[in-house]
DNA sequence: AGGTGTTGTGTAATCGATTTCAATGCCATC
DNA sequence: GATGGCATTGAAATCGATTACACAACACCT
């Protein structure tokens, strides 16, 4: 009398499949996927399927559908640190949009290694994914070839030779210029810059220091370092040491601005007095540490979501030519930067 | 002449399958899979099969791969917010541990919302993935059962009831005993503190706080708040508007720190003259925020690495019964707590 | 010699879905 | 009443891999 067959206990342990749902339902497997789907199906079939997978507690799998439908549904993020706070929020902003469009994301930190850049990339393929969002290191960056990884690349951050691939980057001199410009008349003249050696964004930043000083007919000396805490905070440890002192220091990302208020912590020198600290990032954190550090505060949430957008306009019209998206970012002047007319203030300019 | 087949051309736009790296290299399609798996294959063959791969460019489908061997090589995290420094540490860790044993990882970010769990916990079972690691709100852990998800899942940062799941979580009420102690013998008193409402965590917290309270025969005021900057920032504003002022605020985490931290700044406060501020969460800037925060440090690298492993042990004995690793925080004690024998010090104690 | 493993290989079944294709029923039209 | 078109439905092919099974070749024992 009991039924031996997996039909109506509704959880057991064995995995229930399409094919139970549609003996289930008392329709074909065909009628199931459709209905759950977007398939023409009587509403009366559709009620008695959702009814049967209701009862059965089905779940499709994920991966016979990919692998039939051809179709993952699924894009890459291939950022170089998600402890740095600007690849988090553009991650955020990456990952609200695709879930907003039914995709998932696979995330991935290379530490700006270009082997680990190769190993996931190909993993990329072997996922079939429709797209990915990359922020590649430059050696990556130059040798890096779209057409040949067989799905559409949007760069973040950092940007290929032109015309190679679909980017959305900063406006890196612009934003260079605002900080020297500010540094400049707050009466900086000295002003040095450590700047990350493995992308082009911390070039093309240097590069922007160095145009805006020439402007006004100055030189900017800039040091090229691992884009981390750690070596930040060493390099401004040694270069305090030295005896030709800087009057500021730029920052070329949240990470190196970090370890360089930690240098500077460690040398003694108080900050605005001795020495003024600028940089890129909007991080939390910087307006809070001592003084409040001055930095430019990019559009982190619009990159990730204007990333998404042009992989989704690319995955549409395959064709169509490389689109670079350049975003402006925004000064926020803060204590770490607020005057060079030293001892007229207080003791330590920690107040305010 | 010329071969109409899809063969030698190496990179032509038809995505090469493993039968035809078979036809390149003379074998059947079982040995190809043999040779790049572990199968037993002759070295003979399997150099031809390597070179077959090599010339064709061969990537495997690994959809197709899952569907078959039923094995997923993909565990889930889920967590309640990336953004908070506390999980990107801990995903970092989950990442590298799970990439070692050959796995891959989903991470999902629900912001403390129940429907965003089930979203995600389904995606989960659609998924097949091999196990989970997921840190849920107070809610879901508490209705949450293991056994009809179908894979094993191990709770970090907030357990669920005893026996339930496996878990790694910090020792609370230790820490909180910690941070009372040092303000205590700091010769604070009016103790008050800021509390999550939505976690295991935020509620164990608090208890901990009030039992070292009463220890000494003194109360605590608490407030429970959502976990976020802004809540934490405009229930401080609110607290220090009102007559009764504490000496000493307690954060049960990073976030609640940081808004902590910013309203008290608002409210022209201090610290620690008129204020002391300690928390959780050694996160990168509560060193250099004003005068250094207090913290409890968290092995946040260690939790996700005894997760994943706690994982990978659960998955050899599925039938073993639920353990809880418990580890603990260490007190570092910064200039936040610096003393309560207010005016003895210079006009703002920034110094140091 | 004759059985018994062992090793390496190929054929074909299989994983669980989607999609093609043919068939059906129904209705409007000539 | 026959015909064509349309909307639903089911049977079977298919996606691209892994793996069960059969079998051949060869070594190793009594």
């Amino acid at each position: 009398m009991q039924d031996h067959d997996n039909l109506t206990e509704n959880d057991c342990k064995m995995t229930v499949r399409i094919k139970d749902v549609a003996r289930a339902a008392g329709v074909s497997v065909a009628t199931v996927s459709r209905a759950l789907g977007d398939g023409p199906v009587s509403d009366e079939l559709r009620k008695k399927v959702e009814a049967a997978v209701a009862a059965t507690g089905y779940l499709p799998n994920l991966s016979a559908r990919r692998l039939r439908s051809q179709h993952s549904h699924t894009i890459g993020l291939i950022v170089s640190d998600i402890r740095n706070p600007f690849f988090t929020a553009v991650s955020r902003a990456v990952e609200d949009a695709a879930y907003a469009v039914g995709m998932r994301v696979i995330l991935c930190n290379t530490d700006e290694n270009p082997q680990k850049e190769a190993m996931y990339l190909r993993l990329m393929q072997e996922e079939r994914v429709t797209g990915v969002i990359f922020a590649p290191t430059r050696a990556t960056a130059q040798k890096l070839d779209p057409q040949q990884l067989g799905f559409p690349v949007v760069l973040i951050d950092r940007a290929a030779p032109p015309g190679h691939a679909d980017a959305v980057v900063l406006d890196n001199a612009e934003a260079a210029s605002l900080l020297v410009e500010h540094l400049l008349a707050q009466g900086y003249r000295r002003i040095g810059g450590l700047f990350g050696n493995t992308s082009t964004t911390g070039a093309e930043r240097h590069a922007g220091v160095v145009a805006a000083m020439q402007r006004h007919g100055l030189q900017a000396e800039a040091r090229f370092i691992a884009p981390t805490p750690e070596a930040a905070e060493q390099a401004v440890r040694d270069w305090l040491r030295e005896p030709a002192q800087p009057e500021a220091l730029i920052a070329s990302n949240g990470l190196v601005l970090l370890g360089m208020l930690r240098g500077a912590r460690a040398a003694g020198v108080s900050i605005p007095a001795q020495l003024a600290l600028a940089g890129f990032d909007n991080d939390n954190w910087t307006e809070l540490a001592g003084p409040g550090l001055t930095v430019i505060e990019q559009p982190v949430y619009d990159i990730g979501r204007t990333a998404m957008k042009m992989l989704l306009e690319r995955l549409e019209d395959p064709a169509r030519s490389a689109r670079k998206v350049v975003l402006s970012g925004r000064l926020i002047a803060r204590g770490s930067t607020a005057h060079n007319l030293a001892a007229d203030a207080g003791p330590d300019g920690a107040g305010r």
